[in-house]
RNA sequence: CGGGGUGUAGCGCAGUUUGGUAGCGCGUCUCGUUCGGGACGAGAAGGUCGUAGGUUCAAAUCCUAUCACCCCGACCA
């Protein structure tokens, strides 16, 4: 399928011409005491939102004009990539997420109210099961299929701690898609319709005009790379993700594999031990962190246990890493077979597991317990150095650590029975999954699109099942495809802003060009000026904005910048003389316009618009 | 949910320790002077001090309760 050339400038539209003091842009020199975030303090002070009420805000016109340019692309792109727009309610009867088990996984997240009969209703914070509700009373052959609908609604998550004005709130907009098929592989399969999605998620941030990365996130049921995270890069961001400079690879921090670490020359667990076994008492140390100030040990040389149980708490699994190491949930979960959960404090101790001086010794000898050792814990020889590994770690009893603990002697009945493999996450520096050699680099961003294979989850759980050409009954298999387009509106400003305020990529700003005349009166020549040149541009299809109000020069400049129109035209008595304004980009440092004729500035903008 | 903090004019804040008739800056309105990077002067409007009780001759200030909001952490398709 070939692409077409998408200018976000076009003649086939016309655009807009609005003036300042007949709309409402309510700029302000301070921000609200309580944004902090750039893109928070930014869309307050320059006027595009207000907050209502905890994680709830209203968007002003300038933010509206930039959400619909986002879903304008949105629409374009999920349309050609074969999605139908259409609208599903926001109130949910609970009846619904009964049949998914929704209700519990969401926990306190889900909007919950009861309407005035005593019906429990919730406020979509997606929608799976209206839409699998839709599908399968309307749905009954495998000729209808597949299918891809999206829709862009508000949406509802009672988050404990909204945050970061539009990053994390309770009340927001986003864009979710939903495919069903019959078949995973081959045409009209579920790969297709995600290849598709994962093509038109690239042009959407790629038109929205994002400095963006793709990366694998924690696989769906089916496996394989079942799974991506689109991220706004951006030192800000709170996700944190690890990519190979060499291969391309990136992952979500969380599912991040590590590259081939090299065996221990002496074998795992292999090695003399670095001295005497020793007790010694820490008192209130239950962290590694507190151990080591204690003991003045660093964390690289503690090895830290830690239990799971499977969700009946019937199995157990034991995980040690390296003290500076964190346990990956995913991974000890992939290892073990099951799904896991941190063990109950309680039933721990009771099955002898004395939570916070746990050692690995302790996984031995017990009934239905697994031991997994994260591939750099399971070293008794320090290959760096030379020298045998300094261990330190929990004694199995309360208040007390072990010193120079050696695997082969100390752990000789759990050495056996334990498995070698990657439990913890990976961190800058590790060696890369697809690279031999390179390492991986850390980086931030903000999530602003995840898409997923969900196979037959919801299918399977609401009984939606069709025949296929063999007269089978089979559960539809089924894909969503989530963006946050509020949250893209604030990543955006994140990613690019400067002290004077934002500065928005040309296709998404609310207004290509502002227009700053010097006079405002009517009759005036800068007046006049700008009237004739928003019409042009307006049929050229430029969205102008005249800043009309009767202020002085240095107001006008400042509130032009912190809202960051990507054009600015002056239009004062100077350049006027000489049939000219002054032509400014947003991008330019202060005071770097230059003059361009009138009869230009239509095809200057086009110039600057490409 | 753990820890910390804040509610006083549209916005940003002082005043609370030591109770005594509510203040500052920005913004708004009027008049005048200004007019290319957040001007100046004069005047004006605007607050049941989050809410409810209590103590007191007197409460923004002290006590009790309650509500709201924010930050850090945990959590998070």
């Amino acid at each position: 399928m070939s692409t077409p050339t998408h200018s976000p400038i076009s003649n086939s539209r016309r655009g807009v011409i609005h003036t300042w003091s007949r709309t409402l842009i309510p700029t302000t020199k301070d921000a609200p005491g309580d944004a902090e975030s750039p893109s928070h303090r930014l869309l307050a002070r320059a006027g595009y939102i207000r907050r209502l009420t905890a994680g709830v805000y209203d968007y002003l016109p300038l933010a509206t004009r930039v959400l619909r340019k986002i879903s304008d692309i949105i629409r374009e792109e999920m349309d050609s990539a074969g999605g139908s727009e259409l609208l599903m309610p926001i109130l949910i009867p609970m009846e619904l997420f009964a049949e998914t088990g929704r209700a519990e996984a969401y926990g306190p997240l889900l909007f919950q109210m009861d309407d005035r009969h005593g019906r429990r209703t919730a406020l979509g914070p997606t929608q799976e099961e209206v839409v699998t509700e839709l599908m399968r009373g309307t749905v009954s052959s495998y000729k209808s299929l597949p299918t891809t609908l999206y829709q862009i609604h508000t949406k509802f998550r009672d988050e404990f701690r909204p945050r970061a004005g539009l990053l994390r709130c309770r009340e927001f907009i986003m864009k979710d898609a939903y495919s069903f098929h019959m078949n995973v592989e081959g045409k009209g399969g579920l790969n297709d319709a995600y290849d598709a999605m994962y093509k038109g998620y690239v042009n959407i941030f790629t038109r929205c005009g994002l400095d963006f990365s793709v990366v694998e996130a924690e696989s769906g049921p089916i496996g394989g790379s079942a799974s991506h995270e689109f991220m706004v890069n951006c030192e800000s961001g709170e996700d944190t993700i690890l990519k190979c400079p060499v291969s391309g690879y990136a992952a979500n921090a969380e599912k991040c594999e590590i590259g081939e670490r090299g065996a221990p020359s002496k074998g795992y667990f292999g090695g003399e031990a670095s001295g005497a076994l020793e007790e010694v008492h820490t008192p209130g140390c239950p962290g590694i962190e507190d151990v080591c100030k204690f003991m003045k040990v660093k964390a690289s040389n503690m090895l830290k246990t830690v239990v799971f149980q499977s969700e009946d708490g019937a199995s157990w699994v034991v995980a040690v890493v390296r003290g500076d190491h964190d346990v990956n949930e995913g991974k000890v979960r992939d290892a073990a077979g099951f799904k896991v959960k941190l063990a109950d404090a309680a039933q721990a101790r009771a099955k002898g597991f004395e939570i916070g001086f746990v050692s690995p010794r302790a996984a031995a000898g017990k009934a239905g317990v697994r031991l997994l050792v994260d591939k750099d814990a399971a070293v008794s020889f320090d290959d760096a150095k030379g020298k045998p590994m300094f261990w330190v770690t929990g004694a199995d009893k309360k208040d007390h650590h072990l010193k120079h603990f050696n695997w082969g002697r100390d752990a000789a009945e759990a050495v056996p029975v334990a498995t070698v493999t990657d439990v913890r996450n990976a961190m800058a520096g590790d060696p890369s999954p697809r690279a031999k050699g390179a390492a991986l680099v850390a980086q931030r961003g903000i999530e602003v699109g995840h898409i997923f294979k969900l196979g037959t989850k919801y299918s399977d759980a609401m009984g939606f099942a069709i025949m296929d050409e063999t007269q089978q009954r089979k559960s539809v298999i089924m894909g969503c495809y989530g963006i946050g387009v509020s949250r893209t509106m604030a990543a955006c400003v994140e990613m690019s802003h400067d002290d004077d305020g934002i500065r928005w990529p040309l296709p998404i700003a609310p207004y290509h060009v502002i227009i700053t005349p010097m006079k405002v009166e009517p009759e005036s020549r800068a007046m006049q000026a700008a009237c004739e040149l928003s019409g042009a541009l307006a049929a050229a299809g430029f969205d102008v904005l005249i800043d009309d109000r009767d202020e002085r020069p240095g107001v006008k400049f400042k509130d032009a910048d912190l809202i960051g129109i990507p054009i600015r035209l002056t239009l004062g008595d100077k350049s006027l003389a000489e049939d000219s304004v002054e032509f400014k980009l947003r991008s330019a440092p202060a005071g770097t316009g230059g003059f361009v004729k009138i009869a230009e500035v239509v095809r200057k903008c086009l110039e600057a618009a490409r």
